[in-house]
DNA sequence: TTTGTATTTAGATATTTGTCTAAATATATA
DNA sequence: TATATATTTAGACAAATATCTAAATACAAA
């Protein structure tokens, strides 16, 4: 979880996340939608992978980066226990939250 | 969002937010539990309080804390948007998310 | 009022973080 | 092979962060 809250502590590697919610884009793609150098959202997306939120994929001469929804159902659980829902709750116990 | 994903981006900040889901705390008792001091703990605290994570409140010379589900619930539905979850995409929906 | 307890504020410091430019690596194409 | 494109790595630096000690504030009780 430690990795997860790092990446998610910054509006840019946020931002990202909604970008790759439309679809996989390529590095490339994705640093033109920032302004910033591309070396700084190679870091962005460096942390966004040490999180596993995302995954990234060569494909030839490009790398095409996605969204990793595994790791995104992880933070949801850990997010659940603290929630009031009651039936967010129970749905949290199928999904099988052990605490951590 | 902001305040929230920095609050949460520290592993004590998080330990004191499960010491609260067991329920209320005073910022001594809070203290009590770590190995810092109580003016880093009282830091903690603040930024919890500035995320809205947490409330406070006098009660004579003591300072309750407890947690804020009103926040949480939020973060639920920021993360949800992510989620592969379709059911829990629905109840999204139903909780009135419209992005940010 | 004086003393003690609870908590925060102030100020200092070492570490981490986000950003940049320059250079390196990898692949595609002429 | 030589050149161009895509991306990352390396190194530097300013800003933000987590921690500490010392001091200040607020309240309670003797």
């Amino acid at each position: 979880m430690n990795t997860v809250f790092k990446a998610l502590n910054d509006k840019t590697r946020r931002d990202i996340l909604e970008l790759l919610k439309e679809g996989d884009r390529t590095a490339g793609e994705i640093a033109d939608h920032f302004n910033f150098s591309k070396p700084t959202i190679s870091h962005h997306l460096d942390l966004l992978r040490q999180a596993e939120l995302i995954v990234s994929e060569k494909q030839g001469q490009f790398i095409s980066y996605s969204l990793n929804t595994t790791v995104v159902d992880e933070l949801l659980k850990w997010v659940l226990q603290f929630s009031s829902n009651a039936s967010e709750k129970a749905k949290n116990k199928n999904l099988g939250y052990e605490g951590q």
